[in-house]
DNA sequence: TATACATTTAGCTAATCGTCGAAATGATAG
DNA sequence: CTATCATTTCGACGATTAGCTAAATGTATA
């Protein structure tokens, strides 16, 4: 019963959805360009994302100097879940909005977007 | 989207999930028996009994004195996810410990458990 | 109609959670 | 071997939430 109260609340957040709505849609997408998408500070989208590799709904892998996310379809409980989430979620307002701006971020090269990234919460000169 | 996490939020928390865990075995439960179930004040179960009506998981019905609850059988959206929980939950350690209890729970009649609660918060003497 | 009483609402407190900026980590590329 | 840099951890802050007690509500019975 723990585990099932991990899983629901590893999507019981506004952007950890759509997080999961965004990998229902494609596949694998790496830590900066989840940020990108969700438009919150780094530090956020890797607690949001740690949350839900622990709770067993994400996995990783690491490529280069990134990593990559994806659902994990490992475990063939989550199937049903992930299905039902998929049926509820695409077609409404924000899904579609989002796999719009998800889009425009993939048209973005990882180095640009992590370099934005790196720049965006900066102090001017010194 | 919003539905959704609404759905999702109102089963994401371990007393709700208890709630409807028993309510995937036992069909009907009053107010008073879940208040006794959960071991928690009467307007704490209230809240979170109104939470899930609210998010369209649970109906109410009121009779006599009682107001009854169970799952929203009308949602045929809503099959799939009790469906899915139901298989996680039951043989789990928790769920197999809230059974037991409710049994107990369900022999005492509603009277004299909505008794029992009124006298459970009250001063001695005055 | 008046009283009893099951449930809900209101107001509060403590704990949890989402978010951020800054510092740490650890792996890659030069 | 070092410097770079994507990601994670840390520490702090504001917002939300579960829980309580006490008071309000509104229905049903006498």
């Amino acid at each position: 019963m723990n585990d099932l109260l991990v899983i629901l609340k590893s999507i019981s957040d506004r952007n950890r959805l759509r997080i999961l709505s965004a990998l229902l849609v494609h596949e694998e997408l790496c830590a900066c360009q989840i940020t990108e998408f969700l438009q919150v500070a780094g530090a956020t989208a890797s607690k949001h994302l740690s949350q839900m590799v622990t709770a067993g709904v994400l996995s990783k892998r690491k490529q280069g100097r990134w990593i990559y996310f994806r659902l994990n379809r490992d475990n063939p409980d989550l199937s049903p879940l992930f299905e039902w989430v998929n049926a509820r979620i695409s077609g409404t307002k924000q899904a579609k909005k989002d796999m719009c701006t998800l889009k425009q971020v993939l048209e973005i090269p990882c180095e640009e977007l992590s370099q934005n990234q790196r720049e965006s919460g900066r102090c001017s000169t010194s």
